[in-house]
DNA sequence: AAACAAGAGGGTGAAAACACCCATCCAAAT
DNA sequence: ATTTGGATGGGTGTTTTCACCCTCTTGTTT
C-alpha cells in the first residue's frame, strides 16, 4: 500500500559509482524509490519509454552522447510533468542558468550531503522548485548584470564549436600562436576568439578561461 | 558460514554520495562486505579502533582534517597488513607516486566502472597489488626521468605551505604583482616561487600550474 | 539592392609573464 | 667556525598576453 505512494525518482549520470550512491541514498529516504537509472540522455530516453514516467529526475549536466541541457529540454517538451533537479560537479553560474532555462526545478552539487539532497527532493515535490542559497546568489548576480547599461546583446551565451575547441587548447601550455597553428587559423583570429570569450564570460585572463572551462565540463581534468 | 569468509572493506571519503555508491557496489560484489566508512583520516582512525581491522581500504586522497597520504602512512605503521587502494578524482602522476610511497597497493579513479573497482579488489586480495595501465604508464615516465642527467636533487616534491598558498592565488585572475601584495612578498619572490614550481613540476606556464593545482586537489574547483 | 551581422585577420602599444642573472640574511648542519 | 641551503628579493631582457584600433569578406535579412 505504502509502496505505491512512493515518489518515483530517475537518475541520469554517467559516473556509475556516484549514481549508485545517489540510488542507495534516495532509496534510503523511504518516501522515494529509484525507478530507473541511465548513463546519458539517449539512454534516458530509452529508459523512460521502458519504465514510464518518474516524478523527479536527478540529472547530471555533463554526460556523453546527450547532455543534461538537451535531456532536460527534451523532457520539458515530451514529459512536462516530470521535474528535473540538475546535478553538477561544480558551482557554475552559467550552468545554473542554462539548466533552469531548460526547465530544471533545482540545482545541487554532487558533493552535497544526503540531507541537502533530501531537502531538494522534498522541496521540489511539495513546492515544485528548490532554490538553494547557491542558486539564489548566482541568479541575483545575473539580475544585477541585466540592469547594467552596457549589456546590449547578452544572448545568454552558448559557445560555438570553434570556441569550445579553442577553450580546450587554452587549457594546455600552448601559446596562442601554437593554438592558431593547431586550428589552422591566424594568431589574430585566436586573439579575437579570446577577446570574445573574455567579453561574454566576463573574464580578463587566460587563467579565467581555464577555470571556466573546467567548471563547465568543457575540459575533463 | 559464507558470510564469515567475506573480505572486509573499509571506505574513507568525504563525499557522502560517492561513498555510498562505493559501498553499494562493493557489497553487491558478494565476496566483499563494507565493514565501516569514514569521512576523513581522523574519523578513519576512530572507526578502525571501533570496528577492527579491514582487509582492504578504499582511500580517497583529498580529505579534510587528515588526507589520504597521511592516513595511508599511518596505516602502514600501525596496521601493516591492511591493504590500501587509493581513490582519486584525477589522474595525477604525483599523487600516484606519493600514495604508493605511503604504502598503497593500487590506485583507481573515482569515475571508474564497477568492473575496474572489482578488478582492483580481486587483484589486491590475490596478488597483493593492482597496477593498472594508468599507474604503469605514469611510473614508467618517472623511471625515465630518473635516468636523465639533469636530475640532481629530485627530492620527490612535496610543496610547502607558501607554495600551496601561491598556487591557490595562481588559479585566480590576479596578476603576480597582486598575488605578491596578498602574500606580503615582493613580486620577485613570487617570481621565484613560480620558477621553482616550474622546475620541480616540469611546467612552463601559469596555465600548467593551474591544471596541476586542480589535478592535485590543491584548489577545489 | 542595400544593410547588417558574423567570421577571419592586420597593426600597434602596454602590461604581464617568463628566463636567467645575482645578492643577502638566517638557521641548521658539520 | 664554516659551510650549506632555504627564503627573500633586485636587475634586465625577451616573449606572450591583453586591449583597442581597423579592414575585408560572405551570407542573410529586409
Amino acid at each position: 500500500m505504502k509502496q505505491q505512494q512512493k515518489i518515483k525518482v530517475a537518475l541520469a549520470d554517467d559516473h556509475v559509482l556516484l549514481r549508485n550512491g545517489l540510488a542507495s541514498v534516495v532509496d534510503g529516504f523511504g518516501e522515494y524509490v529509484v525507478l530507473f537509472q541511465a548513463d546519458n540522455g539517449k539512454h534516458f530516453q530509452q529508459q523512460i519509454r521502458a519504465y514510464g514516467e518518474p516524478d523527479i529526475v536527478l540529472m547530471d549536466i555533463n554526460m556523453p552522447e546527450m547532455d543534461g541541457y538537451q535531456t532536460a529540454q527534451w523532457l520539458k517538451e515530451h514529459y512536462p510533468l516530470v521535474m528535473v533537479i540538475a546535478l553538477s560537479m561544480y558551482d557554475s553560474e552559467n550552468a545554473i542558468i542554462k539548466m533552469f532555462k531548460a526547465g530544471a526545478k533545482g540545482y545541487i552539487l554532487k558533493d552535497s550531503e544526503p540531507a541537502e539532497l533530501k531537502r531538494s527532493l522534498d522541496s521540489v515535490r511539495q513546492k515544485g522548485f528548490y532554490y538553494s542559497e547557491l542558486v539564489t546568489g548566482r541568479l541575483i548576480h545575473t539580475i544585477n548584470k541585466l540592469g547594467e547599461a552596457n549589456a546590449p546583446k547578452k544572448e545568454l551565451n552558448s559557445l560555438n564549436d570553434r570556441e569550445i575547441e579553442f577553450l580546450r587548447y587554452a587549457c594546455t601550455e600552448m601559446t596562442y600562436k601554437e593554438i592558431a597553428d593547431k586550428m589552422f587559423l591566424s594568431p589574430r583570429t585566436i586573439d579575437g576568439y579570446r577577446d570574445a570569450l573574455f567579453e561574454k564570460l566576463e573574464l580578463k585572463t587566460r587563467v579565467g578561461l581555464v577555470m571556466y572551462a573546467i567548471k563547465n565540463g568543457i575540459v575533463t581534468v
